[in-house]
DNA sequence: GCCAACGTTGGC
DNA sequence: GCCAACGTTGGC
């Protein structure tokens, strides 16, 4: 069954622009160093889910595209380099702690604000929009999936 | 830059 | 296992 998700990334280091741009509009998503995003992708998510691609902290934050899930899990690389602001000490090549998956930029949209989406009643159960929410994976329920992408993206 | 909220660490 | 201290996230 498909599922859908919502991903944060800075623009500053990745934004739907830069997703579309890359080779196959597709882009390792590194840097997740957060137990419960890393065991999303590990257990639930699958090639072929829906993803709101979402700009966090950035003057504009907001859905800005949509993508897709584009394979299965991996060790992110980046942990094992000394020279990354991801680079973990305490991973190793023998048993890696994080993992990265691809995801492939489908459409850049109209930057759908935080405001906007506050605004909108049948949201206000979406994860991204709670307080304290801080997860950088969050799901999407297929109501809340229709809703943004039937309505707001038009 | 501030700060609320949350996750992680580490001493006990 | 508890929990205080600390670090990070992310909107404003």
């Amino acid at each position: 069954m498909q599922q859908y998700w919502l991903m944060k990334s800075e623009p500053d280091e990745c934004s739907i622009d830069d997703a579309l741009a890359a080779p196959g509009a597709t882009v390792p998503w590194t840097g997740v160093r957060n137990y419960q995003a890393r065991n999303f992708m590990r257990d639930v998510m699958r090639v072929g889910d829906g993803v709101l691609f979402y700009h966090s902290s950035c003057p504009q934050p907001g859905i800005a595209g949509v993508a897709r899930v584009a394979s299965g899990t991996r060790p992110d690389p980046t942990q094992f380099d000394p020279g990354s602001p991801y680079f973990d000490p305490k991973s190793s090549l023998e048993k890696p702690r994080w993992l990265l998956l691809d995801v492939q930029a489908l459409q850049k949209t109209r930057l759908i604000g935080l405001p906007e989406l506050r605004a909108i009643p049948e949201l206000a159960d979406l994860q991204i929009l709670q307080r304290g929410n801080r997860l950088s994976i969050t799901p999407v329920s297929e109501e809340h999936w229709r809703f943004i992408t039937e309505h707001l993206m038009r």
